[in-house]
DNA sequence: TTTCGCTTCAAACGAGCGTTTGAATTTCAA
DNA sequence: TTGAAATTCAAACGCTCGTTTGAAGCGAAA
């Protein structure tokens, strides 16, 4: 019908008020979390109204949802980090290659690292919405890491202690990523250029591999 | 003078009711973090009037340094864990006593594991009394795993290698802390009683020596 | 050009926040 | 017992929050 040519058409300014409200909230989130982030600020950002939130969204934990949809869409793809990728690579190269790959958020200031934050965020904070986004669907950071450790434990490794390393080994990378701007100050100081990022790598891979006593 | 005397004589339901506020506030700071917690809910539980806060912190940061500083005073107590102990036990020794003690809120929920929680809010959402507050003294918790770390590493080993190495050690009890109802629920469910606890321990400990391969 | 949805907008609403106020109450030396 | 200082209290202030409202702006079909 006409009505739903129009919305098409129409949509093209519609997407465009969508997608600057999606991306502004990405970053605000990220940056204060969900209860933090004001949706004044977001629609600041966004150089949009306030109201637009609640007219394209329906509030915002609709908004929020559709953070979680994009962020969920950017680690699915393929040009992340492909599960069957990791299979094909010895398990020292697949580790290497996990730990290199959750840590790019260190030096590139991108997208992924703001949704690792946001991620970061609702491990201290959970709000309802996330809660009830990853209820039936573990993220995939998660699912990655137990690929990588199922490749060093024994086949005869309980349940339990599978999560317990597969946690272990998930939650290195989102730490430093999540206090990046801590660790860049005093006491720690620590600045992370890409040659920062390697020596990190090489580090955490050789005591995740070996531990403290083979370093 | 009759004026410091009475202070002083006073002082007893004055810290009656600085007592209960508190307490009250390390347990509201510990669930919703320094911006999250309010006044008002702080004040129910101690079962104060609002304007007590103001009246004997002069104002909500007030309060939150004085949390602070009972949170620096419970970890600084030599039967947390005293640093000297540490050096007189064997290296492995040293790190299994080191994420016994870190991982003890787990299963005892007492002054101290909200204590780790607040420090947990603050590597999210830093506070300006708290950067103020540590400023000029690391968290014991580094330092902590400063020592442990450096039983095992060379003596070659450069600087950034030992931070490195002690922030990944450090980060491991605070995270099962930190998140430990979360992993009590699907997808994880993990319930921590005494028996895994030490079955954590033992887990996080092994890795931790030998690494991954050694498993 | 008129008409009709879709979208934007400024303004306001009600709720919660930290803090202030000034009076009421308690405490204790004199 | 009296009087002054310390403490408590209910109420209100000013602010930010998410959301709602109704009018204005807009583009395309008629």
């Amino acid at each position: 019908m006409s009505n739903l040519d129009q919305a098409r058409v129409a949509s093209r300014s519609t997407e465009t008020t969508r997608a600057a409200l999606i991306k502004a909230a990405t970053s605000v989130f990220a940056e204060y979390g969900y209860d933090g982030g004001s949706v004044r600020l977001i629609t600041q950002r966004a150089m949009a109204n306030q109201a637009a939130v609640n007219y394209h969204f329906g509030g915002k934990d609709g908004l929020y949802r559709e953070v979680l949809i994009a962020a969920t869409r950017a680690f699915e793809e393929n040009a992340f980090l492909d599960p069957e990728e990791l299979d094909a690579l010895s398990p020292e190269d697949a580790l290497r290659r996990y730990l290199h790959q959750f840590l790019l958020p260190l030096v590139k200031r991108d997208r992924v690292s703001r949704f690792l934050r946001i991620f970061a965020w609702e491990s201290v904070q959970p709000s309802e919405v996330f809660s009830a986004f990853i209820a039936h669907s573990p993220p995939r950071i998660f699912r990655l890491a137990e690929r990588v450790v199922r490749r060093f434990l024994p086949q005869e490794a309980s349940a339990e202690t599978v999560t317990f390393a597969m946690l272990w080994l998930a939650q290195q990378p989102m730490f430093f990523v999540r206090d990046a701007e801590r660790l860049a100050q005093p006491p720690f100081s620590l600045k992370f250029d890409e040659d920062a990022l390697e020596r990190l790598v090489d580090t955490l891979a050789g005591l995740s591999l070996r531990g403290l006593a083979g370093v």
